[in-house]
DNA sequence: CGGATTTGACCGGCGC
DNA sequence: GCGCCGGTCAAATCCG
C-alpha cells in the first residue's frame, strides 16, 4: 500500500517537475528569442534604414514571436508549434526569400562579429562541422508507448541519470530529479527509461583545454576513458544554481588536436548571448542532421550523409553533422574540425581550423548549450526544446531533397561558420522539420536513457559515404574554410558569399515546420 | 575565505 | 554474482 501510494506520489512529483522544467525552459527560450529579436531589430533598423521591408513584421516582433529574419532560428528554437512559424514562413515568402535569407545571415554575422559579450579569447573560426547523432541502434519505441504521451508532454525531464540519494542534490534542484524511480519504482510503470537523453557533441580543433561557449563550468570529475590515453573531464554548468547541463571534454585519441565536447541536458536559465548563438548554431546543425537522418533513420539504420553539393565551391567550410543511432543514447555530433575536403579531393593544405591555439581558451562562436533530455528533443537556446513531438513519427517528413540544402558553407570566420550553418539549417524549414521528425522518431524509438558520446573519427575526407560505424549518420559538409588561424575576424569575406549560397539552397526548401529534435543545447567553453 | 580542482571512492548498469 | 565501466561525489587541496 504505502508503496503504491509512494509510487503514485513519485510519479506525480515527477510530472510536476517536468512541467516546471518545461515552463522554465520555455521561459528561457522566450527570453532568448526576445533578445535576439531585439538585436535583430536594432540591426535592421540600422541596416535597413528605410523601410523596405516593412510588413507586419513589427507586430510579430513585438509579440516576441519571430521576426522574419530570425525566422529560421526561431523555428529551430521555438518550441511552439508550427502555427507560429507559419506566419513567419509566409512572410518570408512574401519577401524575397533569397534576399531574405541572406540578410538574415548577414545580420547574424554582424552579431557574431560583435559578440555581445566578449569572450576573453578571440573567437575562432571553425571550419567544418560535422554533426552526428547517434542513438542507440534502432530504438524501439517500446517504451514509449507508455510514456510517450506523457513524455511528449512532459518532456523535459532531464533525465540525468541517477540521482543520488541524499545529498544536497537539493541545491541542484529540480533538475535532478530525474531519476529515478529506478530504485523504487517497480519496473512497470515508469518507463522512465524513457528518458533517454540526447547528447550533442562537438568536435573542434583546439589547443586550449576547453572551448568557451559562454557558459561557466565547474569540473566535477575526470576519468580515463577506456579507449584513449587522454582523460575525459566532466563539467557541470554553474551559470545557474540548478542547471542540469553537463558536458564532457575529451581529446580525440587519434588526433589530439581535436577536442570533443559533449553536452547533455537543458539549461534552466537564459544563456548569455554568446552562448545562445552557439546554441543556435548547434541546434541548427543538429536539426539539419536530423532532418537528413530522418529520412533514413526510421527504423533501420542507415547512415546518411548529406553531402552538400560538393559543388559549392565556395563553401569551404565543411561541416558535417551526423546523427547516429548507435550510441546508447542519441547523440548529435557536430564536427568543426577543419578539413576541407571536398569530396573526392584531397584536402589542401591542412589548416585545420584550429581554434586559436595558444589562447587559453577558444571560443566557439555560436553554439549553445544543449541539453538533451531523454525524450525530449533538443532544446535550443535556453531551452526550449523543440518539440518534435508534434510530428508523429510516422510522419517524418522525409526530405528527399535532403542533400542539397544542407551544406553550409562556412566561411572562414568563425562566426560565420556557425552561423552559416545555423542559418542554413534554420532557413530551411524543411530541414528543421525533417530533422525534428527524424530525431523524434529516433529518439522516440527509444533509447533508454543512456548516454555516451560518440565521436566521429575524422576522416576527413571520405566523402560522403557514411562512415559511421553504427547506423545512420548524416553528414553535411561544406567546404572548408580556413582561415587564418589567427585572426578572429578574418573571415568575414567569404562568409557573405557563402551565406548567399546557402540561402539559395535553403530557399528551395519549403517552409516547414521546424521542430527540434531532441533537446540539447550545447555550449562550448574553454576555460 | 570562498570558489574551483583534484582525485580516489562510490554507484548503478551491463555483460558474462 | 562478479567485474568492468561510465559517471558522480565529496573530502582534500589549490588559488586568487
Ligand atoms: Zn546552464
Amino acid at each position: 500500500m504505502l508503496k503504491v501510494e509512494l509510487d503514485r506520489l513519485k510519479d506525480e512529483n515527477r510530472k510536476l517537475r517536468s512541467m516546471l522544467d518545461q515552463i522554465s525552459s520555455s521561459y528561457n527560450a522566450l527570453q532568448c528569442q526576445l533578445l535576439e529579436l531585439m538585436e535583430q531589430q536594432d540591426e535592421r533598423d540600422q541596416i535597413i534604414s528605410s523601410g523596405r521591408r516593412d510588413h507586419e513584421n513589427d507586430d510579430d516582433e513585438k509579440n516576441g514571436m519571430s521576426s522574419p529574419t530570425s525566422t529560421a532560428k526561431l523555428q529551430l528554437m521555438e518550441t511552439d508549434g508550427p502555427s507560429t512559424r507559419q506566419p513567419t514562413d509566409n512572410i518570408i515568402k512574401d519577401h524575397q526569400i533569397h534576399s531574405h535569407l541572406i540578410r538574415e545571415q548577414d545580420n547574424e554575422e554582424a552579431k557574431l562579429d560583435q559578440p555581445p559579450q566578449a569572450s576573453p579569447t578571440t573567437t575562432t573560426t571553425t571550419s567544418n562541422i560535422k554533426i552526428k547523432v547517434m542513438s542507440k541502434e534502432h530504438y524501439h519505441r517500446d517504451y514509449d508507448d507508455d510514456d510517450d504521451d506523457d513524455d511528449d508532454q512532459m518532456l523535459l525531464q532531464t533525465a540525468s541519470g541517477r540521482k543520488r540519494q541524499q545529498q544536497s542534490s537539493m541545491t541542484e534542484d529540480h533538475t535532478n530529479g530525474d531519476n529515478h524511480l529506478q530504485k523504487l519504482k517497480s519496473p512497470e510503470q515508469v518507463p522512465e527509461v524513457p528518458f533517454r537523453k540526447a547528447r550533442v557533441s562537438v568536435r573542434a580543433r583546439s589547443d586550449a583545454p576547453m572551448i568557451s561557449d559562454g557558459c561557466q563550468w565547474r569540473k566535477y570529475g575526470q576519468k580515463m576513458a577506456k579507449g584513449n590515453p587522454c582523460p575525459r573531464a566532466y563539467y557541470r554548468c554553474t551559470m545557474a544554481v540548478g542547471c542540469p547541463v553537463r558536458k564532457q571534454v575529451q581529446r580525440c585519441a587519434e588526433d589530439k588536436t581535436i577536442l570533443i565536447t559533449t553536452y547533455e541536458g537543458n539549461h534552466n536559465h537564459p544563456l548569455p548571448p554568446a552562448a545562445a548563438a552557439m546554441a543556435n548554431t548547434t541546434s541548427a546543425a543538429a536539426t539539419m542532421v536530423l532532418s537528413g537522418s530522418t529520412t533514413s533513420s526510421t527504423s533501420t539504420n542507415n547512415g546518411f550523409q548529406l553531402s552538400p553539393p560538393a559543388a559549392f565551391p565556395a563553401a569551404y567550410t565543411s561541416t558535417m553533422a551526423t546523427l547516429s543511432t548507435s550510441a546508447p543514447f542519441p547523440t548529435i555530433t557536430l564536427d568543426l574540425t577543419h578539413v576541407p575536403n571536398n569530396n573526392n579531393h584531397h584536402h589542401h593544405h591542412h589548416h585545420p581550423m584550429q581554434f586559436q591555439q595558444l589562447l587559453p581558451s577558444t571560443v566557439l562562436p555560436a553554439f549553445h548549450g544543449g541539453h538533451a533530455a531523454a525524450g525530449c528533443p533538443p532544446q535550443l537556446l535556453v531551452g526550449q526544446p523543440l518539440m518534435y513531438n508534434q510530428l508523429p513519427p510516422n510522419k517524418l517528413p522525409i526530405m528527399s531533397t535532403s542533400s542539397a540544402g544542407v551544406q553550409l558553407v562556412g566561411g572562414q570566420m568563425q562566426p560565420s561558420m556557425v552561423e552559416s550553418v545555423t542559418a542554413a539549417i534554420a532557413t530551411d524549414p524543411n530541414f528543421s522539420a525533417a530533422l525534428a521528425a527524424a530525431i523524434s522518431s529516433i529518439i522516440a524509438a527509444g533509447a533508454p536513457r543512456s548516454t555516451t558520446t560518440t565521436t566521429t573519427t575524422n576522416n576527413n575526407n571520405d566523402d560522403n559515404y557514411n562512415t559511421s560505424p553504427t547506423s545512420n549518420s548524416i553528414n553535411v559538409n561544406g567546404g572548408n574554410n580556413n582561415n587564418n588561424p589567427s585572426s578572429s575576424y578574418a573571415a568575414s569575406n567569404n562568409s557573405s558569399n557563402i551565406k548567399k549560397q546557402v540561402a539559395h539552397v535553403v530557399g528551395h526548401h519549403h517552409p516547414g515546420s521546424p521542430q527540434l529534435p531532441a533537446q540539447s543545447c550545447t555550449t562550448f567553453s574553454t576555460n
